[in-house]
DNA sequence: CCTATTATCGACACGCGTGTCGATTCTATT
DNA sequence: AATAGAATCGACACGCGTGTCGATAATAGG
């Protein structure tokens, strides 16, 4: 008699993904997910007191799935180039498909909550390219790069490039070309 | 018998560049612009419609001051070099001090509308850097790169930084790598 | 089938921002 | 000083989102 809540809970977070990559964090209201779930607000709210908790649960969500786990691949012994490519190939496709990433919600959400997430989210980030580029660079594959100055330039490029990619049309070739000079940067 | 109106409505455009600065664009509402510059519904109404409007003339302001004009400085044959670290630290500038910059308000401000005015100021970032590598290149100054693809990884790294510098406490000396990333780029 | 518990409903009161409009105050001009 | 027109005021009605709460429906376990 106690399991029906964890599903309508997974119902409601399915659903809130879709409205939150569409609309950002500010503009999906407690009525927009009753809508598309096709609840009451009180049904709602006895899952969630307010749209910040369901995003909440979201971001731990995806911040457990992982969609590319670059140390587990180190361990493996994949090479560095391959990661690489796996990475940027990541990277292109959601810049490629804005409309499916949450980015652009983060980011609103991170401004109203200078919560520990957003910190954290951005360690995990840099811990991972800079282990990824120390890995190239002792296997070889890497050029030796200020680790510290690359990491940086990957990520915020990358920011740039999904934020406003949402806002400009952006020339197909451009993130082609960023992907490319972050590159030639590592490999030789 | 007239003039008051534009010098009211140049109180008004002050005062709500500092909210806009602060708070966004969405955050900022009809009452704070009242309370800030001690006017009343009815009075600002008059000469503003809306916060789109008053921003609206912000932006249009702005694109008018034209901070670094990159092209008058190549027509008077200021070096490349030396326009380029004007421009750079002109970057710096905004990074070290986001509080003074509309970029985030802009940024919420082209997301619900998809208005030309940001695709306007984007095309003139592009065109004024494509101006200046295309000038340092010709000039010797600079290394013969990929005018489209430097362009576009200076813009992104710089809108991804001034983005999350907001967001994420960030390394002091972050913009400063990334400045000499796009430096060493350029200059032999 | 019965019942205790859980899940859901939808009306309610509230806060906040919007845009309007008739009344009022200023002010340049004569 | 008188006055017409401009500038400003502030109360009003409205829409929208929030969070609550007592009532109702659904369901697992006996």
């Amino acid at each position: 008699m106690r399991f029906k809540r964890e599903l309508t809970r997974g119902r409601i977070l399915d659903a809130s993904y879709k409205l939150f990559a569409a609309k950002g964090f500010k503009q999906v209201t407690m009525k927009d997910v009753c809508d598309i779930t096709h609840m009451s607000r009180g049904g709602l709210y006895s899952h969630f007191p307010g749209t910040a908790s369901i995003f909440e649960a979201l971001l731990q969500q995806i911040s457990q799935e992982n969609f590319l786990d670059i140390e587990g691949e180190i361990d493996k012994g994949t090479p560095a180039t391959e990661i690489l490519n796996s990475a940027l190939a990541q990277m292109q496709k959601e810049i490629d498909h804005p409309e499916d990433s949450l980015s652009i919600a983060i980011f609103e959400y991170a401004q109203m909550n200078e919560s520990e997430v957003m910190i954290d989210l951005n360690r995990r980030a840099v811990d991972k390219w800079a282990a990824l580029i120390h890995y190239g660079i002792k296997t070889g594959e890497f050029k030796n790069v200020d680790v510290d100055e690359t990491v940086s330039l990957i990520l915020y490029s990358y920011q740039g490039l999904r934020m406003w990619s949402r806002i400009i049309p952006m020339k197909k070739k451009t993130p082609e070309q960023i992907i490319n000079h972050i590159k030639k940067q590592l490999i030789p």
